[in-house]
Formats: C-alpha cells, structure tokens, sequence
DNA sequence: AAAGAAAGCGCG
DNA sequence: AAAGCGCGCTTTCTTT
C-alpha cells in the first residue's frame, strides 16, 4: 500500500515530504538522517537518488529499502495500473501506435501507450500483463528469439568459438565464464556466471571497466582485468569493435549486415564525452540494427503465411526480438510451430537462431 | 497556463 | 572528464 511506505519514510524522516521529489528527497537523506555521500553521484541539481545510488546505502539505513519498495509501487500505478484502462476501446481492446521512423536503429517504438514497456521483471509488476488476455476462443503465442543481439555480435564479428558455443546449444554465460576464469564448466558459480552474464551484455554496449565495476561490485582493477581477460577470450569481437569505430571515423556511418546505415556526425567530436559516446552507439547500431532488419523480416514472412492459412488469427505486437500474435484455440500450436520456424530461418546465418514459444490466456503466463 | 529540462524508471 | 545501447512516460521544478 502506498500510503503505508509514506506513513513509515515520513516517520524516519521526522517530517512529511514529497517523496517523488528527488530534490526533497536528497535533503531527507543527506542533510536530516546525514547518511554519508561519498561514491554518490552528483547531476545537475545535486545528490543522485537513482536507485543505483541508494542501492550503496541499502545497509546504513532502514527507510532506503522503503523508498526503493515506494518507488516500484508508484511507478507501476502512475504508469501502467491508473493510465492504461482509460485506453481500452469500446470492444474491449487497447491500441498502440508503433513508429517506424523514430528509432536510430531501425527498430520500431511504440507509443500512446507504449505496449513495448509492460512490466515483467518483478512480480508485482507480471501482475498487470496478467491484464492482456485473448479473446473468447482465442489463445496468446508468442515467439522470442533467444539471445539474438549476441548471437549478431558473434556473427557480425565472425567469432568461430563464439558462434560454436552457441550452435553447441551450451549456456553461453556459464561457457564464458569457464574460460575467463580457467574452470570446468561445473565449477563456474553463480557469482561468476552473473559476471560473464554482465559482461557478454555490456560488451556490445561499449561498457568500461568503470561501468562493468559499478554493474557488478568489482574493484576497478579486478574490472580492467575481467575485461583484458575478455579480450583475449574473445578477440574477434574486439578486433571488429575496433573495425567499426575506425570505419565510422573515416565514412561518417555505421552500417547494418544488410547495408542500412545510421549516420555518426560525433564520431570525429573534439568534445572528449560526445566522442566516446557516439563510438559507443557505433558499436552498437549495426548489432541492433541488424536485429531490427531480421525482425521485420520475420514479421512481413510470418504475416504472409499466418494469413493465408488462418482466419481471425493476428500479430498484436512486436517486442524487438518478440512477436506476440493471437488466434483460435484450435490454431494455436500450428500457429506457434510457424512462428518458430519462420524466425528461425528468416536468414541463412552462420548460427543458429533459437526461438522459444509458448501459449497461454493471458500475457502474463506468457 | 504552457512548454521544456531533469530525474527517474519501465521494457528490449 | 567520463564511465552501457535503443526507446517512451510520469513527476517535479523551472522558464517562458
């Protein structure tokens, strides 16, 4: 209840204040309850209270746990719980405005209201897409492409082990993790799996030591050594890395598998942090992009062959690497078994693709 | 009163 | 000096 964690952090805080004031917010914690500031972020206006800073004070003070639980709650109930049943048409359905020329990427975005964004990572938060059901008669399936960006980093790179890993069917994060640090894959621990998980992710990011430090509790230093272990790892990745930055540079853009390009007006900038950013989002684009391209692809092919063969069966959404669709019951596996094998082969790659489906009532069982 | 900046956070 | 890509939405606070 909401009122309930505001009732508890106004009485740690002596006072009743507006909590959703990040400004107001600050004075509570660092002047009232003096809770110390050393390693928090400072913006423009002062003190970070973004919840990776107040995760550093989790243990110093009882009502940072009540905020971080506040902030979930409202979120979701601004957001999501208060906005969207004021949406729904009179059948009884909600519709979202996908746009195909806003995203530098090439993906697709979605607005008013964005459906892209539906919570799913707390459970609290599962609870509302438990809201999107099907139809009477009708079944939810959807398909998603299992870690497509990184399987494209391994293609695009031309990474042979890397692409081996994942044609093995083997964990990828598990396989990284034994051969940063030297150990059979049964003696890789969860810490270290987190690890290798963070870094496989960040890495077609452009994440630095100093970010891969703040991502995971490492030392700048075992950081910087983590990733020189990467590096040796998976060379093939920095090498291309470091060909598209330099590609960049000299043409001024950057290019997905299939030739799209995304313009790089700052990858030359003077300016040091305009610089660093736009080779970041180099590295990035044709990874993305080209998922982006293959997704389109596999949506134009599964519409065709969905339509021909089904009545009253529909794609919903598209969820960058996932389409969600609806149709009769009776369909629903057939429909499922097209949905996998049509993204699985969109395009003849070096890797395998992988595509996990499911079937369910409503989205959040999903 | 409206428009914009900033902070924060939901998803991939 | 900065430190992880791509989005859209809500709230607060400031500027016009």
């Amino acid at each position: 209840m909401i009122s309930d964690y505001e009732q508890q952090i106004y009485g740690y805080a002596d006072k009743e204040f507006n909590i959703a004031s990040p400004s107001q917010l600050a004075e509570v914690l660092f002047d009232g309850l003096k809770l110390p500031t050393n390693g928090i972020k400072k913006g423009k206006t002062g003190l970070s209270t973004a919840a990776t800073e107040l995760d550093k004070l989790r243990n110093k003070h009882p009502i940072i746990d009540l905020i971080t639980q506040f902030r979930e709650v409202s979120k979701l109930k601004n957001t999501y719980v208060d906005t969207l049943p004021s949406q729904v048409d009179e059948q009884g359905r909600i519709h979202t405005t996908f746009n195909l020329t806003v995203a530098q990427t090439g993906r697709l975005s979605s607005s008013d209201p964005n459906l892209q964004n539906i919570p799913i990572r707390t459970e609290l938060g599962r609870r509302i897409r438990t809201a999107f059901i099907a139809g009477k008669g009708k079944k939810l399936v959807s398909a998603d492409y299992s870690q497509f960006e990184l399987r494209l980093a391994a293609v695009l790179a031309d990474d042979k082990q890397l692409i081996d890993i994942f044609n093995s069917g083997a964990d990828i994060h598990t396989e990284t993790a034994a051969l940063i640090y030297e150990r059979e894959e049964e003696d890789v621990t969860k810490q270290m799996r987190s690890a290798a998980k963070t870094i496989n992710f960040g890495i077609i990011y452009g994440m630095s030591p100093h970010g891969l430090s703040v991502a995971t509790g490492m030392t700048n230093f075992q950081a910087a050594n983590f990733i020189d272990k990467y590096k040796e790892v998976r060379k093939p990745i920095f090498e291309y890395m470091d060909h598209v930055k330099d590609q960049a540079k000299k043409d001024g853009y950057v290019a997905t598998l299939f030739g799209r390009r995304r313009p790089m007006p700052d990858i030359n900038s003077s300016n040091f942090a305009i610089r660093q950013g736009a080779e970041r989002a180099a590295i990035n684009m044709p990874i993305q992009g080209t998922e982006a391209d293959l997704m389109k692809l596999a949506m134009i092919k599964v519409d065709g062959l969905i339509k021909s063969k089904f009545k009253n069966c529909n794609m919903l959404l598209q969820i960058h690497d996932s389409i969600l669709m609806e149709c009769n019951e009776e369909d629903a596996n057939e429909v499922a078994h097209i949905l996998k094998s049509t993204m699985e082969e969109i395009y003849k790659l070096p890797i395998k693709l992988d595509v996990d489906v499911s079937i369910a009532e409503n989205w959040g069982e999903l």
